[in-house]
DNA sequence: CTGAAAGCGCTTACAG
DNA sequence: CTGAAAGCGCTTACAG
């Protein structure tokens, strides 16, 4: 069965092809009579239009493409709910690639979705990214592009971000004025502004706290996994077994940790403190729960869209493209992980 | 900046589109010479073909959809990372959408879906689907399909599946060779085929070992989360204070019901074993550690793709398209949270 | 109120 | 070896 076209109805009713288009999509100088007939014809016979022709003649897809790091990752998968639910919203879908924090693969990934002559790109950089000529290959290429979470300072585009160094020196903070008077840091790879801007973060609450900062507590994961906390936890104790708090880069890694020391009979948050980061539902549910930092995953998606919708529109009127860059706020969530009052 | 377009690439070259098409695409009947001239200036122009103009002549888009319940779950994000990953192999890009377990919302999907035009769909139904009409509609509409994990026997395509049944059976038969002598069961909703199945190999499985089956120890959970784990155990233990093991239908779940009964001070697997299902690697991390049925989520994904691409190209080719069901093996993961040795 | 015509950018059967 | 022409299915400026 060959598809219903315009010029089937046509025929049907013996009006023009113009007409049947005309009247389907309401348009004022078709009669209420032929409006009618046509549309009672086009649902009866089911009538779809061919959206590759619709595309072709109107030059865009309504399709979007996004392009993360990792599709199995709390966070992630957060960000893309959020990305599609807003997206169906406005009649978008999404098309989901992954770079696998890959440079080469994240610059195929944009060769792809440039060919397919999306609407617009979302995308969270790998780790690896350091150039930005593919990136650069977008906005040359005229299509909408909005960076969220894993972004690049120079790239001229819209963002959407959380302040991390902040979220670090409330996370650090805390840490302190709780009592810990020895605080670690397990961060992330070097590149990646993220785990830079954490670091920072504790950096600068140690000094603004009169501490001093001893670059040697500073452990550079790489992975982020959970065997990387078990494993780097490990390591902390024997490198330095009088630390009494650690502000750890991710959930994942913290929940590795927290397994480790429950293990070795270390009391948290009595002999350890911890804080992680991003409020994977898992931190409230291991034991001892975790303090951490919420990422707001799902509104980040639903805002970074909405970005990127208001491109798509600006492109199409030809008005001026405005970028923009959108802070969200995160929160220090306080569970027993970490002591709630200053220890004497 | 207009993309450039074969006409461009022609007038530069004072040749025809027809030779520059041909040129590009390799024919055999265009001069070695004419091919060179134009791969270079296509090159230096960085022409890309009009996916749109494409998809119109080809009526394909090399595109496909998936449909699953939920986005943020780890294992159906697995299928979902092996899906994009075959997919990418074979050049196909992959939409993704999703149903919340919601009928209503899957029958809109698959409409934006079959709308699109794209050239094959992965589903995995939500709970509560009960007709099948919208999912012949995809059949009807020529559209090549494969279900895989939550599937209905009744349609007529193609599906990946573990057997459930037999997974279920060789859990709970690890509980009694393990020695436990009343066994209850955590179930999921009444409708999806999984959870009945998962039943039926628990019950199947007491019946076989010649233990009684007692309706009173099977619940029935609604969402599967951490907190039904938790609020089920509860439940269970205020029933029936002298189970000595449970197979529950999801490692979320059972991770939840391990939570309580560690708060609780019950001794797991001594007072209680349990063994869950899925193999998410939470279960390799929480203490006790979980004993599960692994689920290949990644390898679903891949096959499911597969199969779908045989049967895009069946139809391409107008040769008869068969549909097939392949069952993936299930492991059974002996971990800390059931015993090994028949208590005596 | 209706319709003929052009055109989006490509592919391919056909003629020369 | 090259190219004119038709056509995929739609939209829309234009004529009547």
């Amino acid at each position: 069965m060959k598809p219903i076209t315009l010029k089937d109805i046509a025929e049907i009713l013996g009006v023009s092809v113009t007409t049947v288009s005309k009247a389907l999509k309401d348009y004022p100088d078709v009669s209420k009579k032929t409006k009618r007939l046509v549309k009672e014809t086009a649902q009866t016979l089911n009538y779809k239009p061919n959206a590759f022709a619709v595309n072709l003649r109107t030059s865009e897809s309504k399709t979007i493409g996004i392009i993360i790091p990792e599709v199995v990752h709390h966070f992630f998968s957060s960000v893309l709910k959020g990305i599609i639910a807003q997206a169906e919203k406005k009649g978008y879908l999404v098309i989901i690639l992954q770079s696998n924090e890959s440079f080469e693969l994240e610059k195929k990934q944009i060769d792809l979705l440039l060919s397919k002559r999306v609407d617009g790109i979302l995308i969270s950089l790998a780790n690896s990214t350091i150039h930005f000529d593919h990136i650069n290959d977008i906005i040359n290429s005229d299509t909408p592009l909005v960076l969220f979470d894993k972004i690049a300072k120079v790239v001229q585009c819209s963002k959407v971000i959380i302040n991390d160094r902040k979220a670090a020196y409330t996370a650090t903070t805390h840490l302190i004025t709780s009592g810990c008077k020895k605080i670690a840091h397990f961060r992330g790879p070097l590149l990646p502004q993220n785990s830079i801007d954490r670091f920072l973060g504790y950096k600068n609450a140690l000094l603004d706290h009169g501490m001093t900062y001893d670059p040697s507590l500073v452990y550079i994961l790489n992975d982020m996994s959970f065997e990387e906390g078990v494993q780097f936890a490990k390591k902390l104790l024997k490198d330095h077994n009088d630390v009494d708090g650690i502000f750890i880069n991710t959930d994942l890694v913290a929940i590795g940790a927290i397994s480790e020391f429950n293990n070795q009979g270390i009391d948290i948050p009595n002999d350890i403190s911890i804080v992680g980061f991003s409020n994977w539902f898992m931190s409230s549910v291991i034991s001892p729960t975790l303090t951490t930092i919420d990422q707001p995953g799902y509104k980040m998606g639903k805002v970074a869209f909405k970005l990127l919708y208001k491109e798509i529109k600006q492109k199409k009127q030809k008005t001026p493209v405005t970028f923009k860059t959108v802070e969200l706020p995160t929160e220090l969530i306080i569970r027993d992980s970490s002591k709630t009052t200053k220890a004497s």
